[in-house]
DNA sequence: GGCAATTACATTGCACACAATTTAATTGCA
DNA sequence: TGCAATTAAATTGTGTGCAATGTAATTGCC
């Protein structure tokens, strides 16, 4: 039977998890940095016009509440998408509060210049893609947890 | 026998790996916010000081090696670290445009305060601790992979 | 109908992340 | 030895991420 670990061998794993989630998610970012900006997308715009990609229109609270992201973080990333011509951004008649989210036609255009994208990290994970799908379901339950317990 | 994933299949699931990596690092992130504001550390401070916890005196490109972040990330952040009293920087006599992170005596101290924190971790997750350990050598694994192919 | 409470988004301020550039110190080689 | 090339940090500028606050529209309740 293994004994209780020490809070020396907690803060170690802890260091080792938490930063394992931490350096992952800035070295896809690095990955992806080149491919997206050919595109002219960073990588949070490039998670954001995926979203659009599968549903189109949202207002600016639904694609926060889809993203986790809040106004603060959204608003000026969306004034920059419509800066660049990929998104419009339209009062909502019934209810003038809320902002939908639309893509114009270069917006819809540029999924399919993304489509080769996905196939670099397929690459550079030297996985197949059911270990990728595996590893996709443990951190989406490890996630939906996180965030229950917040 | 399955069929070749079409692009739109990929993308679908490009979205999802790289968001579950994404949203669980910022999930993993606000779940340590109130726990880290109390040792008044952010989350990459709290990283920081891990890595100093396991080995002190280390200069700025060599913290900035392993946690893969560079000097424009990590000077505001350890003069930040610097002004709350945590970490000395000091010039390498034999070549001073290094610069060694050390220490203070309260920096030390603080590592006794955060043995708490990972348990956090462990409870919200619901896993063992094997899950996790399991978990963390995919990530590593994945990471490496990423690094070596950007 | 009138008005306080709520809601949706925008704004502000602070802290990363990182590319690109600058500055200062060291190395290497003719 | 002298000086170009290299190296280590720091600085600058852009783009997130998020708490706190502001503003305008809507709702709910009397």
């Amino acid at each position: 039977m293994r004994a209780a670990p020490t809070p020396n061998e907690m803060l170690q794993l802890d260091k080792q998890l938490c930063f394992a989630v931490y350096s992952t998610s800035l070295a896809m970012t690095r990955l992806y940095k080149p491919l997206l900006e050919k595109l002219g997308l960073t990588y949070p715009q490039y998670l954001v016009m995926l979203a659009l990609w599968e549903e189109d229109g949202p207002t600016v609270s639904a694609l926060g509440e889809r993203l986790s992201l809040d106004s603060g973080t959204l608003t000026p990333l969306l004034k920059r998408l419509e800066a660049s011509g990929l998104v419009a951004r339209l009062r909502d008649v019934a209810d003038e509060r809320r902002v939908h989210i639309t893509l114009t036609a270069e917006g819809r255009k540029l999924k399919a210049k993304a489509a080769n994208v996905p196939a670099c990290l397929l690459a550079a994970s030297e996985c197949s893609i059911d270990e990728l799908v595996q590893l996709t379901r443990q951190l989406q339950t490890l996630r939906d947890r996180v965030k229950a317990a917040a």
